[in-house]
DNA sequence: ATACTGTATTACCATACAATTATATACTCA
DNA sequence: TGAGTATATAATTGTATGGTAATACAGTAT
């Protein structure tokens, strides 16, 4: 959080950013689109998802800024807009080997 | 996300750590642990949220391993376990404020 | 214009969960 | 033991939202 005083609306856009990234299906988007960019359909087979389902994730993920997009004749390529998503998932994941160690290491005992 | 395999289980448990997060009430809390320990009562003063919300969010929190706690006779003071909310918390306020220079840029031209 | 394909939108249902009230548990003190 | 305080837990309710099916929209080709 910086240093700008946390009022409820600003509160409420971070909620809003990480609940966007508190959605597994979200999630396998983002990281097949680490891969490169994709097509709506290509997401669609890659992850297992329904296209109505996919489409919908993906208009939350661009209007939150996480992914951006280009058509091209009847396709829509999406992208990811920057690499910040991963660095949060990074951490996350720190955080998860982190328990993960922890638990063993209690179960060891 | 690390270099292993994303499997539905670990997107679950990724998913899960960011929805503590995607709750203003439980932002606003852990942005008053950022301040030090707090005991529940003081941060249902600080926070405005009732007794048991304030409970049930601290429950949460500390199953995720976000917060610690230690009793100390009647009372239970939480802390924040790490640091890794904040750089988590930074990265998003970093992402908002790209986002207002950019509408700000838009409306500008 | 028609048929076809890819993407977006709408309407609906089912589920998850935040907030609240009331109650229970844990601890201290008289 | 009983009263009082701090925290946790049910139980309930309202709301938000993910998934799906049906449909609309946009673009291409014949």
């Amino acid at each position: 959080m910086s240093k700008t005083t946390l009022t409820p609306e600003i509160l409420a856009l971070i909620a809003d950013r990480f609940k966007a990234l508190a959605e597994p299906a979200r999630l396998q988007i983002l990281n097949c689109l680490r891969a490169g960019e994709r097509t709506v359909s290509e997401l669609v087979e890659e992850t297992g998802l329904g296209q109505a389902n996919v489409s919908k994730h993906l208009q939350l993920l661009h209007g939150l800024g996480f992914v951006a997009r280009r058509k091209e004749g009847l396709f829509v390529r999406y992208r990811l807009a920057d690499r910040s998503v991963f660095q949060l998932c990074d951490i996350m994941c720190a955080r998860l080997e982190a328990e993960h160690k922890a638990r063993r290491k209690v179960l060891a005992s």
